[in-house]
DNA sequence: CCGCAGGCCCCAC
DNA sequence: GTGGGGCCTGCG
């Protein structure tokens, strides 16, 4: 069974932080869909993983295992509130997914909630994607681009007033325009995102932060909203784009990591 | 049955 | 340029 040894890494914390939708817990392995594949995956040690259905290239290029974690840590652990969460979520790491699922990952996301999320990629899945099989398990990859050609069943994936953006996104994204926003700078690459139905600020900055390396996007959800002014503003009720503007200079260049470890910290306290 | 959930769009001001 | 209401759907 192939191994990659690994360090300041933790599975768990990594896959069910909210950055990836399909993921499946079967017995102690862990079924992943993303970027063309499905494979499986177990931490057997702190310093061990176990897979199949994947390659160590792939493993590291996916879990972003060549960031250097010590120095993104040592950037965003300003404060004794930081701290907490971080040393509670040792090993989390950023993973860089596939942008187009990402980008419909998140256009679902809107006014939903994790379960529901999962059921509408699945159902796209299901109707539009191809289906592949590793071991006992049949899956299906994620339909790319241009593939998500039937409102009707768009609509019966149960996507609801989301459908109209996927659609529009699916006539008028395609992977040229994702690739090419990896050499923008992140102000340049957010506009471009903007631009698209159904994409706002908080989408546009986890498809930023979760698929194309930009550590500095701070997406501001309704749980880092809450945190946020209760740590650093007393409890008094800011405003999206000024907890935004907070983030991203309190924290600097990792500033999404700083997102991701406070966002478990909240919910952790749900 | 009603309120709400990991937002976006539209439209007043 | 900013704030408030409506929106599909599933769930408690």
């Amino acid at each position: 069974m192939p191994k990659l040894p690994v360090k300041d890494f933790h599975l768990c914390h990594t896959l069910l932080c909210g950055q990836l939708f399909r993921v499946k817990k079967i017995d102690d392995w862990f079924y992943v869909a993303a970027k063309n594949r499905i494979f499986k995956i177990r931490q057997s040690s702190l310093e061990t993983l176990e897979y199949h259905g994947a390659d160590k290239k792939f493993l590291t290029e996916f879990f972003a295992l060549d960031e250097p974690y010590d120095d993104i840590i040592a950037h965003i652990n300003k404060d004794s509130h930081m701290n907490s969460a971080i040393k509670k979520f040792h090993g989390l790491r950023i993973v860089r997914q596939d942008p187009w699922e990402c980008l419909i990952s998140f256009i679902c996301s809107a006014a939903a909630n994790i379960p529901k999320i999962q059921l509408n990629l699945e159902k796209l899945s299901e109707y539009f994607g191809e289906k592949v099989k590793l071991h006992d398990l049949e899956w299906y990859i994620f339909p790319g681009p241009g593939q998500l050609n039937n409102y009707k069943q768009i609509v019966m994936a149960k996507t609801g007033f989301r459908a109209k953006h996927i659609k529009a996104a699916n006539d008028t994204v395609d992977r040229v325009f994702l690739t090419a926003l990896n050499k923008l700078p992140y102000a340049e690459a957010k506009k471009a995102l903007l631009q698209i139905p159904g994409i706002g600020s908080k989408v546009a900055d986890c498809v930023l932060l979760f698929s194309l390396g930009f550590s500095e996007a701070f997406p501001i959800d309704t749980w880092i909203k809450k945190i946020l002014q209760e740590i650093y503003f007393k409890n008094k009720i800011v405003s999206n784009k000024e907890l935004h503007t907070f983030g991203m200079n309190y924290f600097g260049k990792y500033a999404g990591y700083a997102q991701q470890f406070l966002y478990m910290h909240a919910r952790g306290k749900k």
